[in-house]
DNA sequence: GCGAAATATTTTACTGCGGAAATATTAGCT
DNA sequence: AGCTAATATTTCCGCAGTAAAATATTTCGC
C-alpha cells in the first residue's frame, strides 16, 4: 500500500490503512469463528441462525424473522434450516394460529451445543483483549460505532441485523 | 446479542460486541468498495490484482508473487489474469529468463482504470473519517494493529498479503 | 361468505467464486 | 543426461447464495 502512496500522493494513508487494517481484522475474526465451530459440522451462519433461534423472545421464530435479523433471502433460510433439523438442533413444525408460518423451535440438543461452543469463544474473545484496558476497551467500541454510523449514513441503511 | 448475554452472564459482553462490529464494519467497507468498481465489471479481487500489478517494483509481477501476496490458489490467480488480459489492463507473456513463469504488466489502459478508480475511493474514505481527529484516526489505528498483533500470534501468522 | 390481494415458505434452476488434482513445461542440481 | 522442484494452466467439482416460480394460507373489501 506504501507503494500505491507513492504514486499517488492524494492518497489518504492513514484512513485507508486504517480501512484495511479492519476489513482484515473482520475477515480474521471470522475465520476463527469458523474454526471454533467447524468440529461441530456447521457453518457460521448455521451456528448463528441456531444462536438467534436460542435467544428467540419466546423461543419460537419464523423463517422470515431470521431472514431479516440475518440479512438472508428466504431460499437461504430453508437450507439452512433443513440442516439444523437434519441435525437435530431445531425443529420446524406448522404454527397454529397462522399455518403459513412455521413456529422455529430449539431442541434440547440444539441448546447443549450453543452452551458448549459459546464459551470457548468467550474465552478466545477474552484472551484477544487481554492487552486492553477497559477504558481502552470503551474507547474503541466508541470509535467503531462512530465509525459504522457515518457508514450507515450514505450507504444502504437496511438494517444489518440485530441492530448491535 | 443482548439477549445472549441475558442467558450466558459469562459472556464478555463489550469484547465480544467490540468484535462483532469489526466483523459488520469490514463487511460493509468491502461492500463500498465492490460498490465503487462495479461500473467498470470488475470484482473486488481482480481490482485488487490489478493494483498489486500497478504498484509492483518493476511493473512486473508473476502470478505466483501475486498468489503469495494476495493469498489466493494458482487456479485462482489465472482466472484473474484471464479476465484481466481480456479486458486489456494486464499484458501477460511468458518470462525471457524464466520461461515457465509469465511476466504480468499493466497496460496503459490498466493505470488509467486505477487513477480514476482511486481517487473516488479516496475521497469516499476522506469523508467516512471526517469526524476523526488525527489524534483519534492515530489511536485507533493503534488499538486496532494491537489487535491484529494479538489475533496473529495463536492464529495462523501465515501472511495475510502486503504486510500493511 | 367469496373472490382478490397479501403473506409465508419451499422448490427449482441458476450464478459466481474458489480450490484440489492432474498436466505440461522448464529450471536447477548432481 | 536424469531427477526433483517450481510455475502456470486446465479440468472438474463444491459451496453458498439468490431470484423467480410454485404452493399454501390468511386477510380484506365488498
Amino acid at each position: 500500500m506504501r507503494r500505491v502512496a507513492k504514486r499517488l500522493p492524494a492518497m489518504p494513508v492513514t484512513e485507508a490503512l486504517l480501512s484495511r487494517v479492519i476489513i482484515l481484522l473482520g475477515r480474521a475474526l471470522s475465520a476463527h469463528i469458523d474454526e471454533v465451530i467447524s468440529p461441530y459440522e456447521l457453518t457460521d451462519v448455521e451456528f448463528r441462525t441456531l444462536l438467534s433461534v436460542y435467544s428467540a423472545p419466546d423461543g419460537v421464530a419464523g423463517p422470515s424473522d431470521l431472514c431479516a435479523s440475518l440479512a438472508h433471502s428466504p431460499a437461504t433460510m430453508t437450507r439452512i434450516g433443513d440442516a439444523l433439523v437434519a441435525r437435530g438442533l431445531i425443529t420446524r413444525v406448522l404454527s397454529d394460529q397462522d399455518r403459513r408460518r412455521m413456529d422455529i423451535k430449539i431442541t434440547p440438543q440444539g441448546e447443549e451445543l450453543v452452551q458448549e461452543v459459546l464459551p470457548r469463544m468467550f474465552s478466545y474473545t477474552r484472551e484477544l483483549y487481554g492487552e486492553f484496558s477497559d477504558a481502552e476497551k470503551t474507547r474503541l467500541l466508541g470509535y467503531l460505532k462512530k465509525l459504522f454510523g457515518q457508514l450507515m449514513l450514505d450507504n444502504p441503511p437496511a438494517g444489518k441485523g440485530e441492530q448491535a
